[in-house]
RNA sequence: CAGGAGUGACAGGUAGUUGCUGGUAGCAUUUAUGCUACGAGAGGAAAGUCCGGGCUGCACGCAAGAGAGGACUCCAUCUAACGGAUGGCCAGAGUAAUCUGAGGGCAAGUGCAACAGAGAGCAGGUAGCCAUACUUCGGUAUGGUCAUAGUGAAAGGGUGGGGUAAGAGCCCACCGGUGCCUAUGGUAACAUGGGCAGCCAGGUAAACCCUGUCUGCAGCAAGAAGCAUAUGGUAUGAACUCUUGCAUCGCCGUAAGGCAAAAAUGCUUCGCUUGAGCCUGUUGGCAACAGCAGGCCUAGAUAAAUAACUACCCAACGACAGAACCCGGCUUAUCGUUGCUCCUGACUA
RNA sequence: GGAACCAUCGCCAAGUUGGUAAGGCCGCAGCCUGCAAAGCUGCUAUUCGCCGGUUCGAGUCCGGCUGGUUCCU
């Protein structure tokens, strides 16, 4: 018993749920473009576009182009993607996640932009739901 | 009151909830992670990378070698240094406050100037003017001359008088400009005078070039250390050969390395923030700035931390915009709010 | 983050020492042909990426911006 239940806190301790810390952050080319390839759901929405690839990892990757604008913005987008991420990390199934930020998220209010973020998260079957 | 000129400051704030990145302290354990508490967390340009410096590596015998290349160029001061700043001088703009200026040398040398025009660089002579000769009395030829006209961005001083066949710095007076000498003021650039000379000497050096000053080359992806992976091996003494030797050349010299190792890939750590630092006061200086005293520690990330939401304030959901080794400048972008000083005009007292 | 370079007609481009922008393809018009193609002739840059400066005069020289490309990885 005593066994098990350590075994139960170390699985608690562990399990990097919870903090956004534990995802291992997606860095070169060729893991984005892995990632690009090999997504077994995606999703589109007109603030931004949703990669979820299945895994036994924990991965994470925002992305703000050129596109967006100068280096300010292109960070305010990385931000509000990252505080939607954030928001709903509990709830979320092991995978790499890849979010690509578009022009019009910046324009566009937070709440707006969080019912798009959950449906998307729907659509790809990334919720620990039943 | 209206219109200007200069120089500063700020760059949203407060409260709450949920989060992010370092630091310090404590606790826990699987010993590199978690939790709790406290305090910190982008700019005036962080930008462009246009200059200068620190720092690091390479080079480093001659170090103040030589030349090339590059940059700058009125004077003085400031600075670690600068192509920067401050104050002046000169030139230009403005009624003025004030602003702008790559502002040495073309009386060292070489080059360049399209088109137009007679002529564009040791000046020249188209029209014109004058004299002489000839004459068919229209003019033609030769010589003198350049004031006047025309061309051009620019035509070799200006005005007046004398002079002459006609004219001309040919001569004279005044003015402008140039060189030399000199007096006064100023640290100096230079300014204001005086004398003499010669008689005018064009523009362009962001054309070559000359004078003077500076300059070794590269950049934190510099560089140092650790772990893992696979590759690779002439010779064993020297020589040969290979690789490297950070722009060029001369003389001198003939370097370093080849398992006690080298280079490659991946990851991590250091470099990484206490510094020509900031703030306040005071002294010196017109000022840039410097000295002294006291106080303060003020980002250090690594696909890259400052966020999201709610409420209120406000003319305003705020302009331009995100540190990436660090400083001093320059340049460019910028919605506004506001302090101080000065100038001009109008009106009132 | 650092370093180097480029911009000329719709496309490809020349333009050395500053003097009024060659050429080719494409397009348009004409000639030729029964009609076309080919060929021949002619036309097409008012602002040389943009803004200032030097100069009598800048595609060219100097300074500053804008956009793009390449290298170090």
């Amino acid at each position: 018993m005593l066994l098990e239940e350590q075994k139960v806190e170390k699985d608690w301790r562990y399990n990097p749920i919870g903090k956004i810390k534990h995802f291992t952050r997606i860095k070169t080319s060729k893991e984005f473009n892995g990632v690009y390839n090999r997504s077994t759901k995606t999703w589109h929405t007109p603030y931004f576009v949703l990669f979820y690839q299945r895994s036994n990892e924990y991965k994470v990757g925002f992305v703000a182009s050129k596109k967006i604008g100068n280096a300010v913005h292109r960070n305010r987008a990385k931000r509000l993607l990252r505080a939607h991420f954030i928001e709903n990390i509990d709830q979320l199934k092991r995978g790499s996640y890849v979010l690509v930020a578009k022009p019009a998220l910046l324009n566009e209010s937070y709440s707006v932009t969080r019912k798009a973020y959950l449906h998307a998260l729907k659509k790809c079957t990334a919720f620990l739901q039943n």
